[in-house]
DNA sequence: ATGAAAGCGCTAACAT
DNA sequence: ATGTTAGCGCTTTCAT
């Protein structure tokens, strides 16, 4: 068994109560003593038994808020996930309370944080919208000393503790590298972003562009759209890309998938699609052969790992190195499906 | 908060100690306390606090036996797995050794597996070479009531509370279709395959010619060789399967891949090539385009969840369900790298 | 058959 | 500044 804080303490010539203190780094103790704690500490190689420290915190009461953007079907696994974290936490007397925006609106944010922060919680987690009202809001958060953890979106120059989500430029790599090959290596290919108001789609767009210059010279890029998250405009933006009889491909870089498989269907045109995310429908598609690779960025794992790494810091102030945890990437065909 | 027991026992009238006793059906209560303090818990919805339960295991000194046969590249990497879960364990007062055989055989294991229950341990964690002195050892097991987990590979016929491996039909399935795709639909493959004696290569060509057949039926296979896991025997092989000047693509079961690379290189062939498991070896293959996917099966997670379970069912009583416990099937591309 | 109490390792409030 | 102690929820031994 490794040492407990008592045989530090035993060691150390003092009490538990103050290896706690130097442990946490609390006042209320003589710099001598400290460096002494210190020391055997050190040449004991001590780690906190982590269970125990869990157990006896249970005793504080805590509250997590969670705050997401409006569900779809993205959203809804990433809350399942979020949900499922919140279960395991119950036992640790922490409650996690979820809300949910109604609208996409960054004055909506702002106005949910500030109501949030009014209630003090421990801790917040929030799929960001990366505008200057949000920006506001969490410096009070961080006035306030309340932690907070993005998730899904990130947030420039704000002190959050920690950013959970996906590697998007992976991923997007990865759709370059099995759309080129779904399509023989070469050819044209049509990229149907969301939003690009959002950096995630930005980023998705240029990163496959990248991969694709640099690793698949002979497929080109003919065509772009932005079909905002929207089935019918997905639909109706398809077919304009479909004008090209020699189009191969399409990247689709958010929602609206089912619109721009049914589009090629339509017209009975051999094209290959990649995009984004294991839903119902993209395995859907998957099974019919109507897209040949789904890149699955863990929306589950996204709202599961917001709040356990809220509670780890909560409890052992432990964050992942490089404030970022990034959720695995996963390659979907129909053949691994079930 | 969830219920306490303090509180299941306060409200069924007796003391904690009795509704302990209850919980896990020790004897010691009377058939009429029995029954009232199970109506307490149902109602209750009670269930014991994780973290507690565990903590107050750590009272009782305990240690897992681990046989594993000898060391490859994925065996390396379920020794990493099982050694992380190890370490924590070693703050529960639950300790690790992990024994490998010298060479690839049953009678060696079977000896090692009662020299192992010679010494008494509370679990054992066995990689099962499917034969009868592995059986007879295991039976040995199971009379003196030492709980045994199989991991990487089963046994028939032996009271394993649970398998943790590859679901090896699925793997097999998705490396069919990806070859497929990776030869353009149609065309001639081959197998190479490891010891057709062991049930798991016999699955991947099984597996691997029926999703051909069903779901891409152009793509016939044209060659097999039994190439033992070897890699001078795999480069001979795979010269004689390239005799076929229109052979388009190679599907290796097991260890050899590099030595087929090789092969193939050297006679400036295009014959795309799908293999299992992420190493050294096929992440350097995947790099330099020698391979086209690399499906990986969780070596790591096989091994530390092996050592979980077995702790879990030490202390919780718990057994996944079906028995089984099945890691991850992923797919590696070259830009999903790094 | 049932209950009381000590202990797992850690924290924090309280006493010295 | 430092030590003492009562918990957190559960298990287990020892009384009754």
């Amino acid at each position: 068994m490794p040492f407990t804080i008592r045989q530090i303490a035993e060691i150390a010539g003092v009490s538990r109560g103050t290896v706690d203190k130097v442990l946490h780094g609390r006042e209320g103790v003589s710099d001598e003593v400290r460096a002494r704690v210190e020391e055997v500490i050190r040449k004991a190689d001590y780690v906190p038994n982590r269970l125990a420290t869990e157990l006896s915190q249970s005793m504080k009461e805590r509250r997590i808020a969670i705050l997401m953007t409006p569900l779809n079907p993205f959203a809804e696994k990433v809350r399942e996930g979020a949900l499922a974290a919140a279960k395991e936490l119950r036992e640790l007397n922490c409650s996690v309370d979820v809300l949910i925006m109604r609208e996409f609106r960054e004055d909506e944010q702002a106005e949910s944080l500030h109501q949030i922060i009014d209630t003090h919680p421990d801790g917040i987690a929030v799929m960001a919208l990366d505008g200057n009202l949000t920006r506001e809001a969490l410096r009070r958060a961080e006035e306030e000393h309340i932690p907070v953890v993005t998730f899904v979106s990130d947030i420039a120059d704000t002190a959050r503790i920690c950013f959970v989500g996906q590697d998007i430029p992976r991923g997007a790599r990865t759709a370059a590298e099995l759309l080129a090959r779904a399509v023989g290596q070469k050819g044209r290919v049509a990229i149907l972003h969301g939003p690009i108001s959002m950096s995630a789609h930005r980023q998705r767009i240029e990163s496959f562009e990248n991969e694709l210059s640099e690793g698949f010279p002979q497929v080109q890029v003919s065509g772009f759209a932005d079909i905002h998250d929207d089935d019918e405009t997905a639909y109706r933006e398809t077919g304009l890309v479909l004008e090209d009889r020699k189009l191969a491909g399409i990247y689709v870089t958010g929602a609206g998938v089912g619109a721009v498989a049914r589009a090629v269907k339509e017209q009975g045109r051999n094209v290959r699609i990649v995009c984004f995310d294991l839903t119902r429908e993209t395995e859907r598609l998957l099974r019919e052969d109507e897209v040949d690779f789904v890149i699955d960025q863990g929306a589950f794992g996204q709202g599961r790992e917001a709040v356990r790494l809220l509670w780890n810091y909560l409890v052992h102030k432990t964050v992942p190195k490089e404030g970022r945890f990034y959720t695995d990437t996963t390659i979907y065909v129909k053949a691994l499906l079930k």
